[in-house]
DNA sequence: CCAATGTCAGGTTGACTGATATGC
DNA sequence: CGCATATCAGTCTACCTGACATTG
């Protein structure tokens, strides 16, 4: 197998532009067809380098995310409930993905002072070196958005917000 | 477990607003980090909604890919490579993805007229029908655009189409 | 012999469902 | 009691690597 995915060659046409033009034959919504694709195929490519700029590290897009959170949190440290409102993801993903980040001594398990219920996740020293290296390394790989102007990530991210209002992301 | 992640109650302020205002305290290429963790939401929204209209046909978002990818084929078949080329997608997960579209009999495998090396795959009858029904169903969720004006659907592809050239997805 | 095609075995990730123990 | 929090077991998709048989 001498390819892997990521790699190959270009092809002739775009892909996105010609599924376009033969769904626009039978059928409508070719124009949301397309963007939706598009954002299939642009969240490929960001996960792949920044993926690429996390190995060495040993972390995957969703762990960093999980730790760059505690980062930013005032006590280096969170609930799993409130993490998975905040990083968008299902409860038993929380869970693992703490599992995997505690195994790699990134963060550690802590009672909840007063809510027996609830485990704080908080930040190590080392979680937060990691955390510190690990973005630059995503920056210096501008979490592969490197051949956009900057107007067009910030067009990007406006149309984006929208959508994610859109979906009952948040009020705002 | 109340809640699955798609139909949590929507957060007070927009978390990638936020996580760019933390961001832009340490560190650099805040926009594009905003930009980046935006994509990664769209396309969760997008294949939560698109999977929720493909599950009455049983089929995922890279299954009905693969079977409109088919559909749109002058022959109504394609070798197992220009699959994977034209999906962007693994060699094995090709193999996988037609392994599973076979046990449905959406699609068969034939072998190719003159090189005894590659495989076509083919679409079935009623891999045609459900392609056409799954189309119907998909286009009426809108591919979880609904909440994107015209214009908006217009300028995210447009800006996606320099993000996946300049990731070298095509010449064009 | 070398290159291309597809498959298989085996490992990782993450997301999901349903059930469960514990505590508010 | 009902509800919330986190976990566990098991399943599923998709990805990747490395090896392989077959064919051009």
């Amino acid at each position: 197998m001498a390819d892997k995915r990521p790699e190959k060659r270009p092809l002739a046409f775009d892909p996105v532009a010609e599924a376009k033009r033969q769904w626009d034959l039978r059928w409508s919504a070719g124009e949301v067809m397309a963007a939706a694709t598009s954002i299939m195929r642009a969240q490929q490519i960001v996960v792949a380098r920044v993926s690429e700029a996390l190995r060495p590290f040993d972390l995957t897009f969703a762990r960093y995310e999980a730790l760059v959170l505690l980062l930013f949190s005032r006590q280096g440290s969170l609930p799993m409930g409130k993490m998975g409102e905040r990083l968008m993801v299902h409860p038993t993903s929380v869970t693992n993905i703490v599992d995997r980040l505690e195994a790699q001594e990134f963060v550690k398990r802590v009672p909840h002072p007063t809510d027996r219920r609830t485990i704080l996740v908080e930040i190590t020293a080392e979680g937060r070196d990691v955390a510190e290296a690990a973005t630059e390394a995503v920056e210096a790989a501008s979490f592969g958005l490197d051949t956009l102007s900057d107007g067009d990530v910030k067009r990007l991210t406006d149309v984006l917000r929208r959508l994610r209002k859109g979906a009952g992301d948040f009020d705002d």
